[in-house]
Formats: C-alpha cells, structure tokens, sequence
DNA sequence: CAGTGGTCTAGACCACTTC
DNA sequence: AAGTGGTCTAGACCACTGG
C-alpha cells in the first residue's frame, strides 16, 4: 500500500477548508511553522504543500506577511460572464444557473464529438444540461458530458457551492488540470435560436471544451453556446 | 544589490536552451543530481527550478526516467488555429502568418479598449497587425499593442521562431504570466467582411486578450477577428 | 543493477511586514 | 523586535526505469 505523501494531506485539507469556505478571500491561512507543528512535519514539506496551492490559484504569498487566500481559479475550469454593452457596465447583473437537465446515467451519443476511450464508453456517461441567465435573459446553455465510473452517488448528492468542478475535487478528489477549448462563431439554428431568445441566423459563440483530470483516462466533456450580445465570455 | 536567485539562472538557463532548441521536444534534460555538480548547487534548488518549469509547461518529469522536454506552452500564449470542416481534416493546412504592420512605434489609441497606466501611457506604444492565412484565405485578423518601454531594437531585429513571445522571453527576459481574454461573436462590419473575405453580417469570432507579464505594469494586448467557417481557433 | 525523480528532514540566513 | 515567507544546504530513504 502506497501512503498518501504527506504534501498532499496537507494540500488538500487546506484546499477542502478554501472551497468549503472556512477561509475567505483575503484571509490568511496559518504560517508554514503553525503548518510544521499542527502536521509534525518539516517546513519544506509544509511549503510544498502551499506551494501547489498557489499553482492552483487558490492563494497567494507574500514575504513578511502570509499565505492569503483568492480562490481565483484558473480559467481553466471558468466560462465566467462579464457584462459587455454600455448598458451592463456598472450594473449588478447576477447570472443564475438553472438545470434544464439535472445530472443523469445516460449512454454516450453515437456521433459524439471527441474520440472516447473503451474505458469511457463502458463506463457510460453522466449528462446535464444547464443555462445561465441574467434576469429572464439566457446567456448560454451548456452541456455537461462526463465518464460514470466511481463516481459514487454522484446523480443523488448536491452540488458543492452549485458547482461542478467544486464538487469533484470535493467529493471525488477529482482536480481540473488542464483544458483543450475550441470557439467558433456560428449562425444560430433555429433551436438554438429558441433557447437563446434570438433570431435564426444571429452569431453565436460556440465553446467545445475537454477538460482534462488528475484521474488517468477520465475527462469532462462541455458544449456551450452563448448570446454575446450583452456580455462577453472569460475563459 | 540583490543577487539572482540561483533556481532562476538554472531555470533561465534551461528554459533558453529549450525555447532556442538546444534540446528538442522527447529529449531528456540533464539528471538534477548532473545539474546540482555543473552549478554547485543543492538538489532542492534544482528541483525548484525544475518544477517551475513543468508549471511553465516546458518539461514533463518522470520517476525512474527523468525531465523530459515538452514545449507545449500554456495555452496562454497560443491562438491555435485547427482545421474544423470535413474538407479540411486530414488535410494538411500550412498557416502562414503575414505582417499587414511591421512593429512600429505609435501613440495609443485615445479610446483604447483596456486602460492604461500613466506609465504605459508615457512609454506610448508598439503596434503591429498580422493576418493568418490557410492558402489564399484568411482566417485571422490580429492587431498587437504592447508598452515602448525598455525594449531595445524591438522594431528593428527580427523575431524569434516568428513568435511574439519567444522573442520576448529570450531577448527581452519578459515572460507571459497570464491572461484575460474575451470572447463574443458578432456580426462582421464592412470593413471585418472585407478583411476576412465574408458577407457583411458573417459571424465573426472576436478575441480580446490582456496578457500579463513577470515585468510589472508591462501588458500585451491582443484584438483577434476570426473567419470560423472551415476553422476552430484553440485558446 | 545503477540511475532517476519523489518525498522528507532539521537545520540555516535573508528580506520583508507588522507592531 | 517578532513573525512571515524566500532561498538554500547536505544529507536520507523510497519507487520506478532502464539496461
């Protein structure tokens, strides 16, 4: 039995902490030699621990001061939503996510995008469809496309923070490392005309995105399209 | 004065030597325990300035086997250009990449888009504007601004590799940190359509990247239009 | 088997922030 | 002045890779 490396015992006690939300941004976490004692470990290994935190963009440090947290994550997991037309700028413009599709056992489509493993589609998929609106306007619909394997009761558990990436590393120590993301401009297609309130034929940004994990061979798989209209899209 | 840390000249070092192909992509880096005897160095410090560069995305490292050279960079720094149509996969096609605008020096846009210190306005700006082609079509439009400040012969020696950033990084020693980068499809305007050979209305992809830099207050900026039909663009 | 990177220790001095 | 993170040393044992 291999142990876990005391490093990563530490990072991810304090990475649980950071999501859950018992740092906030801005606080400090405890210096490297409360870290050493509260552990009974060397400092190099305390720093090790911080300093894949501050990789993974949950803090900061600063000499003379300490480790604060930010809890910016990388883009990498992020499509946030920016208020664009001059209209937005300086408004409040809360975006709401709402399941059309709440996560669900399914079977991998036939002509699916991305070229799956034997592994992925014996596992079969997890699918769920959600949009992000700003008001009673929808900005983007996404769909979420995932491999079903030890994922326990992932379908009947509540999201983390209604987050998915939260609810991974939470739940299932699953980490976002690193992202293929493609963008197109398209025409809207009469349905998604009808789910983005627009007409047929309006540009529309699409995301295919493939997010890959820690976990060897398993990945998210996302399709978004946005109405660009009145907000742009950070990724 | 203070010294150079001595993990940043071994990660100078090797970083150069990667980027100017002295190793080659699948190549093996010198061992740590080889790199701690030519620097006289401890082997902690190798490693930090190893695993800075397997954050930067330069090396890969293998237990048994060793640093082994990956170059993909970050996807921070890439506007990747992938065949999307049927026509076009499988197919080879070359991206030529052609100066509308040689560097130049200029002033700043009175409405430019992000804003600017009173120092970057002071240095005032280089401006260039480059298009990418597949064969006769153009896929991209892209216009570059980036602070006159302390770039010595930027506009006059050519560039490294063709690329923006190694010419940075190893003339310049500014490295790319990070980026926010924007994306919304809009209609072409007149001028867009003709540039990229479309009807006006055409969905266009735009991107708009600030890119920040390990020099302080030093930004690139990045305005990129895109003919999406037969491509994706990987950001 | 020898060599590699992964983890870890128990110290040390420094520059910086805060009080 | 006390506490923080930044850098660094000189060891150690381990698991893994390759011949």
């Amino acid at each position: 039995m291999k142990d876990t490396a005391r490093y990563r015992t530490v990072q991810k006690d304090l990475r649980r902490s950071i999501i859950e939300g018992k740092y906030r941004v801005g606080d400090l976490l405890p210096s490297e030699n409360e870290l050493c004692s509260h552990y009974g470990i060397a400092r190099m290994t305390v720093r090790n621990a911080l300093s894949n935190l501050e990789t993974e963009g949950l803090i900061e440090r600063q000499k003379g001061k300490g480790s604060i947290v930010k809890f910016k994550r990388k883009s990498i997991e992020l499509l946030s939503i920016k208020g664009f037309t001059e209209i937005m700028k300086g408004k409040e413009h809360k975006i709401d996510t709402v399941f059309l599709q709440a996560p669900m056992v399914s079977q991998w489509e036939d002509d699916f995008y991305w070229a799956l493993s034997e592994m992925e589609i014996q596992a079969g998929s997890i699918f769920m469809s959600r949009i992000r609106m700003s008001g009673e306007k929808v900005i983007m619909v996404e769909n979420t496309f995932l491999s079903n394997s030890n994922l326990t009761d992932f379908c009947e558990i509540p999201f983390i923070n209604k987050s998915l990436f939260d609810t991974l590393i939470v739940n299932h120590d699953i980490e976002m490392t690193g992202v293929v993301q493609k963008f197109r401009a398209i025409p809207a297609t009469e349905e998604l005309a009808n789910s983005l309130q627009l007409g047929v034929g309006a540009p529309i940004l699409e995301i295919i995105r493939k997010l890959t994990t820690n976990r060897e061979g398993f990945f998210v798989y996302s399709f978004a399209y946005c109405n660009t209209d009145d907000f742009t899209i950070e990724a």
